[in-house]
DNA sequence: AAGAGTCTGTGAACTAGTTCACAACCGCAG
DNA sequence: CTGCGGTTGTGAACTAGTTCACAGACTCTT
């Protein structure tokens, strides 16, 4: 077991009010997995291994059609599960899940979950505000999907990466592709490329190397 | 008190293995509300006045845009219920429900619901499962929205609407206007219209009234 | 520092889907 | 039966977005 495996298993919130003697046993019973950038730690049509929580790096959610086109559902970052779907309900995967740098995750298996969760019943509250959440962004997303534009897609979705720096300044740092933006989106890589173009000429956004800066008084970014 | 409503409750998979007496006292605290076809039976933005559980009737959760277009996430059917999620994490609706015809619905008051959470662990794990499975859907909307075209999507929708009838047939019986077809796929009325006449040209369905057999001997309709 | 691979910008042709406009149709209230 | 609101079919013009093609910029690696 990694030495500091417990603090960070501590800052999960799937496992806030869950005592430390607790943490201790499961960390014992998890298992640690690496994977490069690129690697597919699940892939769609997959039985459920178990519930995987990120330790370290990123990974994303993504659906692929046959033509070798993609759509990112989420991006996940340290401290968000990922798995439990189709260990609840025992269907096959309907999505991918890559690494999109080198990530390390946690690995509990199913049936040890199931019983954590039946002992544990705060979890399983965690676990429902967490795909209420979800629920509420998919849903989301559908609606951008069908009734906006690229150029109101891309917008909305820099708002949604975009974090407080230092300075206060909303900046999506993630150092995010155009390709990627263009499978958040749903659009074409060239498409968004001119979208940028257009938000940094109107004012809404700017670059500072590899940075988006979202200009937050443009209410209607 | 409806006098048939004990074993309408009974029915209802979210108080599955909740005993008898329990829910009479339920039934008691809870209120029943009709709304006429059309109605607006939650506005978005709105806070959370409790669990919805469908008794009679047929509702839709849509979103719309300024523009007065909108794309239907769901429609749901008696002993389906809404207006949890707003319930859970407290953030403000983000969809409207519309009856779709004249509907009935329970309505649990927040507080309630949650005290029933506590005491029935059951009950949770319905809600888990529920939204996993609604999660799952609105994931593979997503999809659809952003790798398939208006033919794909439509072939997709009737075969998830289809249910088997007497005969064995799969039935679109729901008496679904090409308008709300449309807004089910995120296309123009125009473009389904084009699209069923495709369909059924090709033999992948084809009408009896108002309804539309599916040939589920076509494995890519 | 050179070369390979990846990412970005942009013009031009193309296409899926929208929008508009209108005629025909259906079902039902009076 | 008659008329009227909602629904459907279809042509034609338009447009948002895709696809293709290619040039330039960037960034690793060795």
């Amino acid at each position: 077991m990694h030495p500091d495996l417990l603090p960070t298993l501590a800052a999960v919130p799937l496992f806030a009010n869950i005592p430390q003697p607790e943490l201790v046993k499961l960390a014992a019973l998890a298992r640690q997995e690496n994977y490069p950038k690129h690697a597919e730690i699940m892939a769609e049509g997959d039985r459920s291994s178990g519930l995987y929580i990120l330790l370290s790096g990123k990974v994303k959610v993504v659906l692929r059609s046959e033509e070798g086109k993609e759509i990112i559902l989420a991006i996940l970052n340290p401290t968000e599960f990922f798995g439990e779907m189709a260990l609840l309900d025992d269907a096959p995967r309907s999505a991918d899940i890559v690494a999109m740098a080198s990530t390390t995750v946690l690995l509990i298996a199913k049936q040890e979950f199931k019983s954590w969760l039946q002992r544990q019943p705060e979890m399983a509250f965690v676990i429902i505000k967490t795909l209420a959440q979800r629920l509420r962004e998919a849903d989301q997303k559908i609606g951008d999907l069908a009734l906006m534009d690229v150029y109101g897609r891309v917008a909305r979705t820099l708002k949604g990466l975009a974090k407080p720096d230092i300075q206060g300044r909303m900046v999506v740092s993630e150092n995010l592709s155009q390709q990627s933006l263009a499978d958040i989106v749903g659009a074409s890589r060239e498409m968004v490329s001119r979208t940028l173009k257009d938000l940094s000429q109107v004012g809404h956004i700017w670059f500072d190397g590899k940075e988006i800066i979202i200009n937050e008084r443009a209410e209607r970014i």
